[in-house]
DNA sequence: TCGTATAATCAAGTTACTTGAAATTAGAGA
DNA sequence: TCTCTAATTTCAAGTAACTTGATTATACGA
């Protein structure tokens, strides 16, 4: 019924569904919640990482580090994170999410991840070994590619 | 070597990685592009789509309606993107991306949707189908706790 | 230890975003 | 058909967030 070349547009579209789908529910918490797209994405990656320098958190939400500070006093102020001393290197801090946002956001994202949890129940070891290898190698592609478009020389789009 | 929790809890990190990964590979593309981060997610949407609604283009950038004419005005006058009229609904417009950014960005991406297709490649058709599956039964579920997420009641979190 | 690079912050100016209202059309019900 | 309400987009005024360039402090190589 399906063509190889089916198949594998399939698995395309499938991966480019489920980053639409990502950041749809990223931004439907946010809303939720009452921060903003730049804050959220910031909340996002520090729940995930948890912890962070503000250069990388600078680096993910595509902000320069100016307005990474003003985020980081936002968020500061807002009791969501904690400026750290960074015990590597006295010139910078360590950011960490506080409990406060943990227990605002734990309540909706919990259902998600039973239910992601109940999914990965559902396949066989050599199953998930299959997934978890192309995860790997997909996440490994795109990392490459970010590399050389950031060491490639600036384009000449003009606006 | 493995046991079932760990083979469990790599497919759930492989998937966040993927996440992440996604995200700075757009960043990085939009700097070299030089549009802002909203902007460039809303291309990098209709480049997935093909045409979308101000009104989608807003929910996805999470972004109100008023915004979303102002970056679409940006989009059309950096001669991005194009108004059409819909012709099911004469309230609204359709928006297209234009050959110039689809000109820019193609090279850019070129390489990596190579990658991909080289990664499927390698599998079987068994394997794509597992693949698929899981990404789409992941997506599933995805939209399913975003509805729930936006159909709850507005939070009581006081900032 | 000198010079350069890196990390984060700050202040001033600019850009992008929200809010609330307006214009237009859709769609449902009398 | 004719209202009435809802939906889609736009607009203008005010606010919030972002960029740029400079500053402070520390790291690190020569």
């Amino acid at each position: 019924m399906h063509s190889r070349e089916d198949l594998e547009k399939e698995v395309m579209v499938a991966a480019r569904d489920q980053g639409i789908g990502s950041v749809l529910f990223r931004n439907a918490l946010g809303r939720k919640l009452g921060v903003n797209v730049t804050d959220n994405e910031c909340l996002s990656f520090l729940t995930i990482q948890g912890v962070a320098t503000p250069s990388e958190l600078a680096h993910y939400t595509g902000l320069t580090t100016g307005s990474t500070t003003a985020m980081l006093d936002r968020l500061e102020k807002a009791g969501f994170i904690m400026r750290k001393p960074n015990p590597k290197d006295r010139r910078g801090v360590l950011i960490e999410v506080n409990k406060k946002w943990m227990a605002a956001a734990g309540p909706l994202v919990a259902g998600i991840q039973s239910a992601h949890r109940e999914l990965l129940g559902s396949y066989s070891d050599k199953e998930l070994i299959v997934i978890a290898d192309f995860l790997k190698r997909f996440t490994y592609n795109v990392h490459e590619h970010t590399k050389k478009i950031e060491e490639d020389t600036p384009s000449t789009l003009s606006r």
